[in-house]
DNA sequence: GAAATGTATGATCAAGTGTTCATGTATTTT
DNA sequence: AAAATACATGAACACTTGATCATACATTTC
């Protein structure tokens, strides 16, 4: 008997309240996508694998400030990395991130009211 | 014809560089997500309407810092509230959130390596 | 091996964030 | 109407964050 798929719209809340660890690692999971400079750079890397210095020139940022980003994004388990020569090839680890990103555009793109007369 | 269900597995990826709007727009919105008082806020929301006294009880804040993120989820749409009496009533509004919990909540259960030998 | 190139990292500092404290407003109770 | 209750809000302050700058490291080129 094949596996059955989810209900995508059904909503899944938490039986309880979240605990405090639980809470801590969802928001510093989120704070990463908190930054518009990030997203920029994992768009960047969502076109294709990059080199350091690309992507830096892709989203007009120093070098050193897209380094420091990479590295966060890469302890995040965000973009893996791959040593080629004297370059350092980035690439998207989990795509899924662009998913949120639909979800949230979605979001983020209802009108502000729904106009109730 | 009914409308087709999009693949739940179909990555959807930008075809092109965030503009640094958009960028901004996502991180804005994933910050508010970037904390941990903030999901347990949710997540005690998540288990029905409540005011703020108990909520600020059960995640055990004061009462003012509360309010004073309650004001932020409120701007960002993510929680509606209704006055009864003296009480403010506060609910979730957009329960996707916890769709949004869900998927991040796997991406941080996957293992940190997958073992290659 | 010296110079050049590509990337990483630590320190510093300005800007942003979240809590507390004091105070204000609205509603209910006495 | 005074007191009590529930919530909101502004200011202040501690803490965090992200960019820059200087420097270090690794690889390639000369």
């Amino acid at each position: 008997m094949p596996a059955q798929s989810p209900d995508p719209n059904l909503i899944i809340a938490p039986p309880q309240l979240l605990s405090t660890e639980k809470a801590q690692r969802m928001a510093e999971f989120f704070s990463v996508l908190g930054d518009a400079n990030r997203w920029r750079i994992l768009s960047a890397l969502a076109l294709g694998e990059k080199r350091v210095r690309d992507i830096a020139e892709m989203v007009e940022m120093s070098e050193s400030a897209v380094s420091h980003q990479l590295r966060l994004l890469r302890t995040m388990r965000l973009v893996g990395y791959r040593k080629q020569g004297r370059n350092v090839l980035y690439s998207l680890k989990d795509e899924h991130i662009f998913n949120l990103y639909q979800e949230i555009s979605e979001h983020l793109d209802e009108p502000d009211d729904e106009a109730i007369i």
